[in-house]
DNA sequence: TCCCAGTTGTTTAGACCTAAACTCTTCCGC
DNA sequence: GCGGAAGAGTTTAGGTCTAAACAACTGGGA
């Protein structure tokens, strides 16, 4: 039961037997496999007229609970994207009237991006429909292995800092 | 001993008990681990003057054995890359000097791309600089946690298709 | 032999990101 | 108060990808 990572890992086996090539193993999948979801959730979405981006800002915003409004501060650290990203995801979504800005008293420098009604009804359709799916695509693995995987990624990704 | 990754869980919790939060820890968990070493790789290879793309394509022509070389329709397949990116990365390849595309007598269409003298040294210090880096990445698990996070991926990449 | 549909490769338009430059505000220390 | 450094947000340049338009060869059937 081999896969194309197995492929990889043969291939440079047999043209260089002395390189290590067990990290390919995990590093190499773990990639596609963020690559096949990251795909299904665009093509997910875009039948929806939305994208990956645009619903992380409104899911982040929705999270953080009432009022839901953050400074795009806020918004770059609990998304781990530049400052720049966010200007340019807010300013999408403001065009399609998911969020609001709102600027402090004239001329201040602080703003807080905030959901609209619009915005956390879509969200709400949107995130529970999405967890569902997605729900579907792990359920491959039993329980245990589910409960297992999720402890060793979380050791794994503990482990990098 | 919790992450971001359950911050984002438990905001889920708190604001929609209803949904079904499971696959956030598997999903989201991978993406982040995808991104860390991305970013490690990008960061390492800049260091070195090239990137992550032109890495991948020197890799995939060296892995193929000799003579080193392929069409870019087989680079495409290998890659999981649209056949368009593979015309730019072998453009910016072949400005550097890494390969050299080979084309069939006057006026044919088939092509094929080879790696270079330059472009074979090249590749063999960069994927032995990596692959000793990455491993030291994932040896914060014992060998048995790698070889059962290996098969849970190999596992669950195989039940998507 | 000729035609045209399919295949292969390249180019271009459009997204989205980062990094860095830039603008404006805030506030510390004198 | 004042001046300038630090902070916050936006804009822009550059890079890479996909999707789609485009260009050019190939090959089977009339």
């Amino acid at each position: 039961m081999a896969d194309g990572v197995d492929a990889i890992q043969e291939g440079w086996r047999r043209e260089r037997p002395d390189f290590p090539v067990e990290s390919i193993g995990v590093i190499t999948r773990i990639w596609r496999l963020a690559q096949w979801f990251s795909d299904d959730r665009r093509r997910t979405l875009r039948a929806l007229d939305t994208d990956p981006s645009t619903l992380d800002l409104l899911s982040t915003l929705r999270r953080s609970g009432e009022p839901y409004a953050m400074t795009p501060a806020e918004l770059a650290e609990a998304s781990l994207i530049s400052a720049g990203a966010i200007s340019q995801r807010v300013a999408k979504a403001e065009r399609a009237g998911w969020v609001h800005t709102e600027r402090g008293a004239s001329g201040k420098r602080t703003s807080r991006v905030r959901l609209t009604e619009a915005g956390l009804w879509l969200n709400e359709q949107l995130v529970g429909d999405l967890l569902a799916h997605e729900q579907t695509l792990v359920e491959h693995l039993s329980p245990g292995e589910r409960a297992q995987l999720t402890e060793l990624l979380r050791k794994l990704l503990a482990g990098l800092g």
